[in-house]
Formats: C-alpha cells, sequence, structure tokens
DNA sequence: TCTGGGGTCCTAGGACCC
DNA sequence: TCTGGGGTCCTAGGACCC
C-alpha cells in the first residue's frame, strides 16, 4: 500500500504556525517578486482567489476582505517541510519526498499487522503535534491511487477526519466515478481538452478506454496512468537522487535594454546554479542561457532567445560559469529590446568527484579551493558576502519581497518572541 | 508600475556507426 | 523490378507536476 501525505495549504499554515491568530482568517502567499499568488488558505479560496491570480489586480479584493498576504519565505517553508518529513520517516523507511509539501510512503506487508486507518490518524497526530502543519492522507494500493485517496481526505474533512483509505473495488470504482477527468494526476489541461471531446469525463471513462488509443495519443506515460487507477501498481518509490538539471531564473523588477545590466544578472544567475551544484556535488557539461522580452505587453515588440553551450569539460566553477554564460548571452542579445527575463540552467549533470576530463583543456587548479573557501565563507557570514566583481556589488537589485514574514526557524535573531505577563 | 520559478519524462527525427 | 538490418546518441518540442 502506497500513502500521499500532503500539507494542507501547506505556505499558508506555515505562516499560521508562527501567527495563530490567522487561524481561521484568509491568507494568501506570493510567487517571487511579490508576482501571482501561489498558495491560498481556505478561506481565501472560498473569497475567490484563484491561484495564480496576479498581485496587482488582487490588490483591492485583497483589502476588501481584510485577506493577509505574504511573500514567500522560502527559509521558512524549507525547514518545516524538513520537520515534516523527519516526523514521516518514523513511520516507514520507504519515504518518497516528493514535492515540498508532500511525500509518498510504502506499506509492504503492513496490512497483515496494522489496521491503515489507525496509522494515518497516527501519522496526522504526530505531523501536527511536532509542527502544527496539518495534513491530508490518502492511502491506496497504488500511486495515482494514493493521489486520488489524498483529494477525497481532503474534499470531504467532516466525514473522513482527514484520512482515507481505500481498500475495496467498490470504493475504488465511487471513488473513480466521482473524479473529474481534468482533476486526474497526470492529465493537464492538453488531454484533459482532448478526452473531453471523446466523452471522457471521469476517471472512471478514462479506465475504460482501449490502451492501444491511450498509448497512441498519450504515450507509455498515459498507460501508466491508466494501470494504475485499475489498480495495478506501475509506479515505484523513487529514491531521491540528484537533480539532473539546475536552473536560475528571474524575471526583473521592470524592462531593462542595458546589455551591462543584463550581463550582471545573467553572471549572477550562473554563479547561483555554481553554488546549487557544489552544493549536491555535480558538474555540468552543458549551459543554457536565456532572454525574452515582457509577453504581457502585446504592443511592444517581442523577442526571446536561448542558447545552449557545451562546456570544454565538466565544471561547477563559477568562474567558468559566468564565461560561458556571458560568451551565449552575447549572441543571443538584440539591442532594441525591453527585456523582462532572463535565466541560466546547468544541465548535463555529473557527479563531480566521477567526471570525464578533457585531453587539451583543463580546469584551472585554483578554481575548486577558491569556490570551497567562497562557499564557507558565505556559509559562516551570510550569504553573497562574498561576490564575484561581476556582480551587482552594490546590491542595487533586489527582489520585490514587501510583506516577507520572519525566517522564525533558521535564523536566531528572527527567532519568535512570547510576551510573559 | 505590476503577471513566478523549478523541475521531470517521453517521442520523433536526424545524424551517425558497423 | 530489385539497393539490409540493427543499433546509439543528441536535440527540440510537448506534456506533465508542484
Amino acid at each position: 500500500m502506497f500513502a500521499l501525505v500532503d500539507c494542507n495549504n501547506f505556505y499558508a499554515s506555515c505562516e499560521r504556525v508562527f501567527q495563530p491568530d490567522l487561524n481561521g482568517k484568509p491568507v494568501a502567499i506570493l510567487s517571487n517578486n511579490d508576482g501571482c499568488v501561489i498558495a491560498r488558505s481556505n478561506e481565501a479560496k472560498a473569497l475567490g482567489i484563484p491561484m495564480g491570480a496576479p498581485a496587482f489586480k488582487y490588490q483591492k479584493i485583497f483589502e476588501q476582505h481584510h485577506i493577509h498576504v505574504f511573500s514567500s519565505n522560502y527559509a521558512l517553508y524549507g525547514d518545516m517541510s524538513a520537520r515534516v518529513m523527519n516526523l514521516l520517516a518514523e513511520f516507514t523507511p520507504d519515504l518518497e519526498i516528493y514535492s515540498i509539501d508532500e511525500a509518498f510512503l510504502q506499506f509492504i506487508g503492513y496490512e497483515t499487522y496494522f489496521d491503515l486507518q489507525s496509522l494515518g490518524m497516527q501519522m496526522k497526530y504526530r505531523v501536527e503535534k511536532g509542527t502544527g502543519v496539518p495534513i491530508s492522507v490518502g492511502i491506496a494500493p497504488t500511486k495515482a491511487l494514493a493521489k486520488l485517496a489524498n483529494r477525497i481526505a481532503k474534499k470531504f474533512p467532516e466525514y473522513t477526519q482527514g484520512i482515507y483509505v481505500m481498500q475495496t473495488e467498490k470504493q475504488r470504482i465511487k471513488a473513480l466515478k466521482w473524479l473529474k477527468i481534468n482533476e486526474v494526476w497526470g492529465i493537464g489541461s492538453q488531454h484533459a481538452i482532448r478526452l473531453q471531446k471523446h466523452n471522457i469525463n471521469t476517471a472512471f471513462d478514462f479506465t475504460k478506454l482501449p490502451d492501444d488509443w491511450v498509448r497512441k495519443h498519450m504515450t507509455v506515460v498515459g498507460l501508466r496512468l491508466k494501470k494504475e487507477l485499475s489498480g495495478e501498481a506501475c509506479l515505484s518509490l523513487e529514491e531521491v537522487a540528484n537533480k539532473k538539471a539546475i536552473a536560475t531564473t528571474r524575471s526583473f523588477d521592470t524592462q531593462y535594454e542595458d546589455f551591462e545590466y543584463i550581463k550582471e544578472r545573467v553572471s549572477s544567475f550562473a554563479i547561483a546554479c555554481g553554488e546549487k551544484m557544489r552544493k549536491q556535488k555535480s558538474c555540468c557539461q552543458v549551459l543554457m542561457v536565456f532572454l525574452k522580452t515582457n509577453k504581457f505587453q502585446a504592443n511592444a515588440p517581442q523577442y526571446g532567445k536561448s542558447i545552449t553551450i557545451k562546456l570544454a569539460y565538466p565544471s561547477n566553477s563559477s568562474i567558468d560559469l559566468v564565461k560561458y554564460a556571458v560568451q551565449g548571452l552575447n549572441q543571443i542579445y538584440a539591442k532594441g529590446f525591453q527585456y523582462k527575463k532572463a535565466g541560466v540552467i546547468a544541465m548535463g549533470l555529473t557527479p563531480a568527484n566521477n567526471r570525464q576530463l578533457a585531453l587539451f583543456s583543463k580546469e584551472n587548479p585554483k578554481h575548486q579551493k577558491l569556490m570551497k573557501h567562497v562557499d564557507a565563507l558565505n556559509r559562516r557570514i551570510g550569504n553573497e558576502k562574498i561576490k564575484f566583481a561581476c556582480q551587482d556589488l552594490k546590491r542595487t537589485w533586489k527582489m520585490r519581497q514587501e510583506r516577507l514574514s520572519k525566517r522564525y526557524t533558521t535564523n536566531l535573531s528572527e527567532i519568535i518572541t512570547a510576551n510573559c505577563k
């Protein structure tokens, strides 16, 4: 049996742990740069704030309904996530961290000895008591069905108390008939449109399609999903592996045409990618750089281009990466456009301790030592204290984060205080 | 003024090899 | 009339997820 554990309205719940007076009140969390709404409490959902709502368009509604709005605080959410995952790991060694707020757990042979319903209750109690974050638990014979069971747990809290175990055939059929095709895990908007055209409206209808048809139109991914929903486990628990690509991309606060400005941004992105790679002990063989104008300004001339550059040898040296990234930028930058977004993506990642070197070019042996010390200093005295000369040393660039809460759990100076009268 | 960021997997087709 | 068979690797593009 698989369990899918999902934190309820995770970001909003994290904020509420440290501001309990927000319980029962509408809360919304914004994306980087305070751009869009990316998480909402149930109360905010009920007020009709959609996922992805541009913040500036909803400003009035936020004020009208006294919605508590936050900038995203990944230092806090990441740390709270790690705490939740650690508690879940107490229940089984077979744990897959699926996203910042979700985990699959596998229970092999448990159903012979334990009641899965009460196991779910224990997990819920443990996590909520230990972190303050409410969770929902769905348990079923396959991952796709566990996802569905979780949805039921969340949708009918009075009936399920946040835990739903799907064990019988009758339960499975009933659930599949209830689940709309566009809400199925693994069926996105494109497939949903096509399926609805064929009068496939529920997950149940989908499982009745011929294998050939599914294979042809939705590849083997769709076929696996069909089997999973039919009760045949095709997706196994995945070990947490190193990432296969590492990206740093940002929208700018406003549009820029100036090459020097964009060059600084792209250099900083390359350096950030280097840090992330060194953290997971990877080197990249390929670097991609992209640049684009503001797609929302329909009247302005649009331009967007990306380029991939093969490195002479796999590297995670920020110095090398900046060199390649700027070289790529030089090739794709065109004068006369108002740029809004750029990014650097490191691809072709290989383990740093086991990389294929090149015959005729080699890394400056000083780089690795230098990077090691830069990373150590930044860890010790604060991120970005040591910068490269190509970066924005005066820090004129700043992400918009006007409603940021404190880093309660990871920074001593921002720790929560209690007033004892 | 203002609209996020970071990932994964699969397939088709081209280029190449023996 | 008739021109093999079996592979690998890479890339672009499309779909999906949170």
